[in-house]
DNA sequence: TAGACGATATTGTCTAGGACAAAGTGGACT
DNA sequence: AGTCCACTTTGTCCTAGACAATATCGTCTA
């Protein structure tokens, strides 16, 4: 049951494989009763491997959205099996063009075969078309490969596989569009500590499809940047991706800071599994809940400004 | 001289974007004096912007090999002139192929030009082909922004924009050669904490010119998965990008974890910036420095291959 | 003169428990 | 059904001391 021949790991270590904070490890031990690391000969913690594994459990269901106190204390067994229910509802997607596609994805993934992976999603991408590609079959698949990791099925390496060639595929896909240069002009990236980069791939597909002028500075951007380069190059529209890994507080703290530090006349436009979770939702910005909102989006905007201008 | 309009930053946020740790910027401001934050009405510690600007070019600094003692407690003004006298010796790459690229590259990112970039870099990719574009154009190239960064030269937002076009040109250049089939069967990826991506395309890119059979698990691949991933998927070489960001320490401690959890068949390949600067180097890690060198590798690798099969 | 060794200085990380703000929960009231 | 307030949960920050890991420098030896 247990993993053998895996040596202790001092905290340093477990805080970068397991994503928590040492603060926040040494504060579970004290209020929870776990982990309960060994010590060396100077006083200094060492997780066992098999806590490590835990904690890397725990805090995946964490970023479910289920709280610390229904997972911290609880069994290896109990949380295995609970990892799998939340997984309830998954109908919607079923009926997607890209569904039966699903399952030859997950085999890939399984066998590491990368250019069967390659192969695959490039033909789907060419058989759907960029725009159905995306919203019919990347934005569900990603829920897909999401559960069949909490369930165990694949690894976190399969995951990262997986990501990586769908980002490829998307970046083939919008490499073949021809710049676009109608209005509104697009300025995406995200915040800082949100470094999911697919849901931003996503929504710069959908744009670029609809021939929209884009301009992505990536992840990461810090606000105060962001509200210059928007200013700067005079873009219309500032897209933000935000994946449901994000803590709500400091996105929405950011959020706030990008409006104040933006002139009236540039929108923001935030999208992501973040918005569908959202409570307050801060005035003066557009929520995209779901991809297929944006052409009708660009619709609105671009009768609004032709109202305007002539 | 300053930027007015700056807010000051939390310690969480100055770790972030420094890259130095809370403790140590608090042992700092006990030992050294600096920096020496305000304090909110709950006595946190509140930097102003200047203090953090000068913190991240203290940070760079130290990447270069300066010890804390020589810099942390020095003016701004004197660390400028530091900082550029380290960048003797540039002559290497002024012969390379891309070097008169370099200038309307930085014109173009000036003007946040995403078409006009696109085009440049896509004409310079076709020109001299994946493998020179990469060694010659994009490696010195991602040098320059680098330091017309830290030469306040171009915005932040700017140097995105630069990584996010150079990426997508690296990946359309990787996704138009035919899956390789050669050994060795590499599987690449960046440990946690390295999230520098261009690093580890550029060597995609290299290996894949070589007709390698390649598995990329993108960023921040934790070195127990990575070892699991190896040992599953039957590669024959793990290979890592280490970005000059990187802290020294953890990385070591990292790559000796996961030389220790990989059997001794499969090869452990290093590159990147953080390298060359390297002093003590781990057994059993081969330390690739520099992209030429990844060719007679490979060849060499080869060579050994087939001496010890027939 | 080069290299090995040991003493000393420097530097980052770890420890402890208390404190408190931010985020989530639940109940009472419009 | 929605809004406000109190309560609980949870993560981050604080202090200052200790010490392991690393770098530097001086000394001795071949």
């Amino acid at each position: 049951m247990t993993v053998p021949d895996l040596p202790d790991s001092p905290i340093s270590v477990v805080e970068r494989e397991t994503g928590l904070s040492k603060d926040t490890l040494r504060v579970w031990e004290r209020r929870y009763g776990f982990p309960v690391p060994l010590r060396d000969r100077h006083g200094e913690r060492l997780y066992p491997a098999d806590q490590v594994l835990r904690l890397r459990l725990i805090s995946r269901l964490l970023d479910r959205g289920l709280r610390p106190r229904q997972v911290v204390g609880v069994p290896l067994e109990e949380l295995i099996a609970r990892a799998g229910e939340g997984d309830a509802a998954p109908a919607p997607q079923a009926r997607a063009a890209g569904a039966p596609l699903f399952e030859t994805t997950l085999r890939l993934l399984r066998s590491y075969d990368e250019a069967g992976l390659r192969a695959h999603l490039s033909l789907a991408l060419q058989r759907l078309g960029l725009q159905r590609f995306v919203t019919e079959f990347a934005a569900p698949m990603n829920v897909q490969v999401g559960d069949a990791w909490s369930r165990g099925e694949i690894a976190i390496s399969q995951e990262h596989l997986y990501t990586e060639q769908m980002q490829h595929q998307l970046r083939q896909g919008i490499g073949a569009i021809y710049p676009g240069t109608n209005a509104p002009s697009v300025m995406l990236t995200t915040l800082p500590g949100e470094e999911h980069q697919l849901g931003l791939l996503m929504a710069h597909a959908c744009l670029a499809v609809e021939s929209t002028r884009c301009v992505s500075l990536g992840v990461q951007t810090p606000a105060w940047d962001i509200a210059q380069a928007a200013r700067q190059h005079g873009a219309d529209v500032v897209g933000l991706s935000f994946s449901e890994a994000l803590r709500h507080k400091s996105a929405l703290d950011m959020l706030q800071d990008l409006r104040a530090r933006l002139p009236e006349s540039i929108e923001i436009w935030a999208g992501g599994a973040l918005c569908s979770r959202l409570r307050c939702r801060p005035p003066g910005v557009r929520f995209v809940s779901r991809l297929e909102q944006i052409p009708p989006l660009l619709a609105e905007y671009r009768e609004r400004a032709s109202a305007a201008a002539p």
